[in-house]
DNA sequence: GCTATATATGAACAACTGTTCACATGTTAA
DNA sequence: TTAACATGTGAACAGTTGTTCATATATAGC
């Protein structure tokens, strides 16, 4: 099989611009520390946004903007209880990507 | 437990600030949408620089400054031969998270 | 009602990122 | 050697991103 023809040949495996779009944004929006942070303690607890703020020693506003771009994409899910809202990851699907991401560096360290 | 305590437990249980990092950083570098083009195409098949120019319509200085990075954090290894140099995936550890990804978005899609 | 608490959001600014361009390095073929 | 090819790299610029600050919304307790 010539080159040309494998090249082809990927060109029509890749997926639609949508889902290469998204999941490079999935991706991008763990690739920063805070949200790395957050991604690790909410797959070991639900958390409020007053306890991640103290445990990462952030304001409340910083933390709270970095929760939307991490619910948007689905990662994250909110429950609200009185004032309080609390997050949790979506699915194990995500803890799964986490710690596959995890493994992965800690066996090269 | 208390929710300070279980604050505390979750701070002694996180990762070392370099471990923290350089897992931000990989999650990072997948992305962007023309490494996670790339990490595809390679998760394919073994290709050179020209081949993933034309793959994937960009220069072929534009592609080589974003293998660095990909290489940087061990995600892909290079093999010379003559004047090319052919890159494939480092492991099937990277296919598996990147798949974790992918399956992640095509649910929701 | 009022006050404190918990979270969310828009604007703004510094810091970072990706592509292009120009050029350099190294290999193959004549 | 010369010319063409394949890749790598530094500078520069536009575009994006994360935090801070100020403010808004909403709930709980008095």
């Amino acid at each position: 099989m010539p080159r040309k023809k494998i090249i082809e040949a990927i060109r029509k495996k890749m997926d639609s611009p949508e889902v290469v779009s998204k999941l490079s944004r999935t991706f991008r929006v763990l690739g920063d520390p805070t949200r790395t942070k957050l991604i690790f303690a909410l797959s070991k607890e639900e958390l409020c946004v007053v306890e991640m703020s103290l445990l990462l020693g952030m304001s409340h506003s910083a933390i709270s903007h970095q929760l939307r771009p991490l619910k948007d994409l689905d990662l994250i899910k909110c429950r609200k209880e009185g004032r309080k809202a609390f997050y949790r990851l979506n699915d194990e699907h995500i803890e799964n990507l986490f710690n596959e991401g995890l493994k992965h560096v800690l066996e090269r360290a």
